[in-house]
DNA sequence: TTAAAATAAATTGCACACAATTTAATTATG
DNA sequence: CATAATTAAATTGTGTGCAATTTATTTTAA
């Protein structure tokens, strides 16, 4: 449902809106920054596994759609995983454009160790239960209008 | 009013909420590159310029406490916003440790350009202004908390 | 059917973002 | 009062993030 009052006031608070979505991501992924790097991980290399471990294999183009990313970032981010050993970066046969990133052993092992990672937020949630399923239902509704606005122009 | 719950549900669900948080504001911040550009700013850039129309000019390292970056971030940053002729970096003389950064006529003019930067957001808020008003009140609670908890750890 | 258009990754260049360290200045303390 | 501890910026090194371009491959169309 697309927002098309004229009603300035949107906007204004919108713009203040932005800053602090800037903001609380910034300082919510430092709270992650240690945990994840006693299990080799940066927090992008982090989404990119969580993806591959719930998706399973998939090529650099729908790893982008999942986590907003394009190849520019993801190539190196995913040679940086390759290189730890976590997945291993194959051609496909049928069409030799895209490059397929299938999970190690090494790789979904890393998943069970990977699973305390949300325990750092623990004690570092000020807002409530109820609270965070209000906001995060919000930002992936406003999400996905961004993300069809910019398919269907 | 820090949440101690041992639930695990929250943890998994502000483990999404993250990514939806880093996700939502990567998004929101490419809609102001374009017009951003247009004035000559980025938007780390943007905020800095903001921070310092609304309070004045002041120290890096109190602009940093407004915008969540420190002067490895801030210092380049700020040269660049000196070399485009907004601000002058002056040591201050009754502490040699402090910058301060003042803006020059050129950067208090671009106040009245960069007025119009919100209207990028027109038909990109997905939200109802209500909704917008709980998302912003529910991050800022969020990010005043982990502020206070990292003062005082 | 083959040259043009489209597509997926990779590459390039620029701008953060941040931890860790360094430098310079100020304050605290024995 | 002199040295240690503290503090503010700057510097260094690594890792994104993205627009624009390039390369390789596939699809479309004349």
């Amino acid at each position: 449902m697309k927002n098309t009052t004229n009603d300035n006031a949107i906007l204004t608070l919108g713009n203040e809106l932005c800053f602090s979505l800037y903001a609380c991501a910034k300082e919510v992924i430092k709270i992650y920054r240690k945990p994840l790097e006693k299990i080799g991980l940066t927090y992008t290399q982090y989404i990119v596994m969580m993806t591959l471990w719930q998706f399973g294999d998939m090529s650099v183009k729908d790893i982008g759609e999942k986590v907003y990313l394009d190849s520019g970032t993801l190539t190196p981010v995913i040679k940086k995983l390759e290189k730890s050993g976590f997945v291993k970066r194959q051609r496909i046969a049928e069409d030799e454009r895209f490059v397929k990133i299938i999970l190690t052993d090494k790789g979904l092992k890393l998943k069970e160790k990977a699973s305390t990672i949300p325990q750092a937020l623990e004690g570092n949630i000020y807002i409530s239960y109820d609270e965070v399923v209000t906001v995060y239902n919000l930002l992936n509704k406003n999400l996905k209008g961004i993300k069809e606005g910019i398919e269907t122009s």
